[in-house]
RNA sequence: CGCGGGAUGGAGCAGUCUGGCAGCUCGUUGGGCUCAUAACCCAAAGGUCGCAGGUUCAAAUCCUGCUCCCGCAACCA
């Protein structure tokens, strides 16, 4: 039986349309789904909406809608957006669905029954026109830290989860499990300020709005967030549901792919929430950073907002992703700009990928005609160097893959990439055509090979370009980890394709750039 | 003294955990090649690795202090 994979993106809060930066993450999480996959995993991705909560309701109003209307309307949104991105999920959970909320309802329940829940009274600042409470500490002199207005102290009963009683067991639970959180100054982070003070109990109730999932006898009050959210992961598989089998098969995950802004409530509370239900706990939780702008956040006001679609129709679905998941460092902010977006479209698509492939297509035909050669008699020390550097690369890759640092796996691919046209240039198959044929055979023989090897590396990442490359070269080819470490797979009498088609055309740099930053302006 | 992070040639980054010649991409300059998408390959210029001290045979890396920038600060995801 396969070794299971379970790995999920956060479950989206669609309150307004849907940024590049949640694009990333599902790509991101995508990727090493379909990594895992070519390593011969059992997987299973997990997306989906937040669609309770305050918010929800206030933007439903707004535009005359009923929150189920504009949720509705979102999930199309969603699903839409990951269809277009050629998302692999297995399963799109809403927190509306029934069976989630029937779950919760359940889970709440339990919760109750342990002693784990009681009724108190939610005290704090709170800003009427943002609807928002606010702690001592965020205030600005005093003010709503949003909109910079008057505050009010306000009291609300709410229902608790007592955190404090697992305190203890969460601090152990770190010291056996140190890399629970990546990176980790995410989990100094939450340490420092929040285990290390002293965990406070969680609110989980609200009665001021009503879009949500009620407490249980107790239906003024509505779940507030994070109960209602965190345990989406569980109940799409069917947890306290009828049939429970994916639950069974996939739980614990193995990943949470998150952003850093709620990694606190992924490194807490899920973990407590588990172990109070006496569940096992995932593997890893990884929270990347985000996609900033020159001058800062990114903000409609300012202009520099920029959307996944405006990128994906002009420049293709392959290109962005590369530049999303290249850009993007382990454990860093990283800047977007529409020049970097083009430069490295060019050089690395263009001119490293696309060019590679289609002088070594170019050559096939003319020298001879399409027909890559097999029978290899000799092995130079070139094509030594060249099996060498890739085997690294390719082990490099993996190690990089293996710990979900992605942007580095694809440096390495790239650096074959860029190794295999310094091959070219050492072995000048134009001077071996006329001075030495079974070198040059080796020669082609190693290029048609190194792209095959290429392709099926790119398949987690560019599953378009990688079908290309294959169709190009009219390799039959399977595309699993195997392969990709086997060198014969290439059947005698293949005949690559006769006119080369471009990857990737080059684009005109200055009109591009121009084109993007007026897409951000007009957003 | 709230917390975490960052500061590395013109730009963007890796390297820091585990000390050992400062590396990558882009850009610039010069050269080569002609299979290819004016692409590719080679070479050069360019950095006292934020500042000041310390440890060490040896510090971008470890320790101390400081400066500037970013983010977070428990109920807005």
């Amino acid at each position: 039986m396969k070794e299971t994979f379970y790995i999920t993106t956060p479950i989206y809060y669609p309150s307004g349309r849907f940024h590049i930066g949640t694009a990333y993450c599902t790509v991101l999480t995508d990727s090493i789904k379909r990594y895992k996959e070519l390593k011969g995993y059992d997987c299973f991705m997990l997306t989906g909406l937040d669609e309770h909560g305050q918010k929800i309701q206030t933007v439903a109003e707004k535009n005359g809608i009923t929150p189920k209307e504009h949720v509705d309307n979102m999930a199309k949104q969603a699903k839409e957006l990951w269809n277009l991105m050629d998302i692999k999920y297995d399963k799109f959970i809403r927190t509306t669905d029934d069976y989630h909320i029937e779950a919760v309802e359940k889970i709440v329940q339990k919760f109750i029954d342990n002693g784990d829940i009681y009724k108190g009274v939610y005290e704090d600042w709170y800003c009427m026109p943002c609807e928002n409470y606010f702690t001592d500490t965020q205030l600005i002199d005093g003010k709503c830290p949003d909109c910079g207005r008057e505050v009010k102290k306000m009291k609300e009963e709410s229902y608790f989860f007592n955190m404090k009683k697992y305190q203890d067991w969460l601090v152990k639970f770190y010291e056996e499990n140190p890399n629970f959180i990546e990176p980790e100054s995410r989990k100094n982070e939450i340490f420092n300020n929040f285990i290390n003070p002293g965990l406070e109990d969680l609110c989980i109730s609200r009665s001021s709005f009503d879009w949500g999932i009620k407490m249980p006898n107790d239906p003024k009050h509505v779940l507030y967030v994070w109960l209602d959210a965190l345990t989406n992961y569980i109940t799409a598989l069917g947890y306290m549901s009828d049939d429970d089998s994916l639950f069974k098969k996939y739980w614990p995950a193995d990943l949470h792919v998150v952003g850093k802004e709620i990694i606190r409530f992924h490194g807490i509370y899920w973990p407590i929430f588990l172990h109070a239900l006496g569940l096992e706990l995932p593997k890893k939780i990884y929270a990347h950073s985000w996609i900033v702008m020159k001058d800062g956040k990114m903000s409609k006001s300012v202009g520099n907002v920029i959307y996944p679609e405006t990128l994906i129709e002009r420049y293709g679905l392959d290109a962005t992703k590369y530049y999303l998941l290249r850009l993007m460092s382990f454990d860093k902010d990283s800047m977007f700009t529409p020049e970097d977006f083009v430069e490295r479209y060019n050089s690395d698509l263009a001119n490293d990928l696309g060019n590679l492939l289609n002088r070594t297509i170019g050559m096939m035909n003319k020298y001879f005609d399409g027909i890559i050669p097999t029978n290899i008699t000799i092995n130079t020390d070139f094509d030594e160097q060249l099996e060498v550097f890739i085997k690294e690369k390719i082990n490099s890759f993996e190690r990089n893959m293996d710990t979900y640092h992605v942007s580095n796996a694809l440096i390495d691919l790239w650096s074959i990439i860029s190794r295999t046209n310094k091959y070219i240039d050492e072995t000048s198959p134009w001077i071996l055509v006329k001075e030495d044929t079974e070198k040059l055979k080796s020669v082609m023989f190693h290029l048609a090979e190194t792209l095959r090897k290429i392709a099926i590396l790119l398949k987690p990442f560019m599953y378009n370009t990688s079908i290309s490359i294959l169709n190009q070269l009219n390799i039959d080819e399977e595309g699993t980890w195997e392969s990709l470490l086997s060198s014969n797979i290439i059947n005698e009498n293949t005949k690559v394709i006769e006119k080369g088609e471009p990857l990737f055309v080059r684009l005109d740099k200055d009109e591009e750039i121009e084109y993007i930053k007026n897409k951000m302006k007009n957003n």
